[in-house]
DNA sequence: TTGGCGATTGGCT
DNA sequence: GCCAATCGCCAAT
C-alpha cells in the first residue's frame, strides 16, 4: 500500500526555509529497511533560516554542519546532548546553510519495528519529539548528507492525507532568538510534541 | 589540546 | 517540574 507513495522531487520543495517548514507538514518520511518499511506523517517542524543565531550554520560552514549547505532536501543529522540524533532537512540552494528540523511524526507503517527501536509500546510516544523520531525511524549519523529526494532508502514522500489547519509557535528547547515564530504543526494532532498550548 | 556547551529524553520527586 | 546522562564539535588556549 505504501509503495504508491510518490517521492518528492527537489523541484517541488520551496526554496525558502520557513516555507519549506510549513510545506512539509502532512508529507511523509519513508525509510526502507531490509526487513520492513518505516513510514510516518510529518506533523511538526521547526525552521532554522539563514542568519538565525540558533541555526547550526550561524557561524559559517564547518566540518560538522556541511550538510546544511547542500541543496534543499538533503539530511543533516546531528547528535544532541550525546544521546539523541536529530534529523534536519537542508532548505536552501546549494552553498547556503539552513535547515528544517523534523520534530514529530504520526506513525503510519512499520510500527512493530518502531516499537523495537524505542523503549515504549505507546504509539503516541514513538515519534513525538525529534530524538524519538530519529530513533523510531532508525536514523543515525550514517544518514548525514543523504539525499532525501533521490529515491534512496530514506526519502520524502507526498502526503497520504491532507494536513488540517497548521499552527505556528515559538521553537522548543532553544535560548537564542527563542521568541521567533518558526515552529509549525498540525493543530490538534496528538502526535505533536510539547505541552498542550503548543499543540492546539 | 582542552573544556564548555547543547535543536533531548526518561526517570524520579 | 527537576535533573543527570553522555559525547561530538569547535572556539580558545
Amino acid at each position: 500500500m505504501d509503495s504508491v507513495i510518490r517521492r518528492l522531487h527537489r523541484k517541488e520543495l520551496p526554496i525558502d526555509t520557513v516555507e519549506l517548514a510549513r510545506y512539509l507538514i502532512g508529507k511523509t518520511l519513508i525509510h526502507d529497511l531490509p526487513v520492513e518499511r518505516l513510514m510516518g506523517r510529518i506533523v511538526e517542524t521547526e525552521a532554522y533560516p539563514v542568519g538565525d543565531p540558533s541555526g547550526h550554520a550561524f557561524r559559517g560552514p564547518t566540518k560538522g554542519n556541511r550538510s546544511l549547505y547542500l541543496a534543499r532536501g538533503h539530511a543533516y543529522v546531528h547528535l544532541a546532548y550525546g544521546t539523541s540524533y536529530l534529523l534536519n532537512i537542508s532548505s536552501e540552494l546549494d552553498g547556503i546553510g539552513a535547515g528544517v528540523l523534523l520534530r514529530a511524526l504520526e506513525p503510519l507503517d512499520g510500527i512493530t519495528l518502531m516499537v523495537r527501536h524505542r523503549r515504549t509500546r505507546r504509539v503516541l510516544d514513538l515519534a513525538r519529539g525529534p530524538g524519538r523520531l530519529a530513533s523510531a525511524m532508525g536514523i543515525d549519523k550514517r544518514y548525514d548528507g543523504a539525499d532525501l529526494c533521490a529515491g534512496g532508502p530514506l526519502r520524502l514522500g507526498r502526503e497520504v492525507r491532507e494536513s488540517g489547519p497548521i499552527g505556528r509557535s515559538e521553537r522548543i528547547g532553544i535560548t537564542r532568538a527563542a521568541d521567533r515564530m518558526l515552529r509549525f504543526y498540525e493543530r490538534g494532532n496528538p502526535f505533536v510534541s510539547g505541552r498542550q498550548r503548543l499543540r492546539s
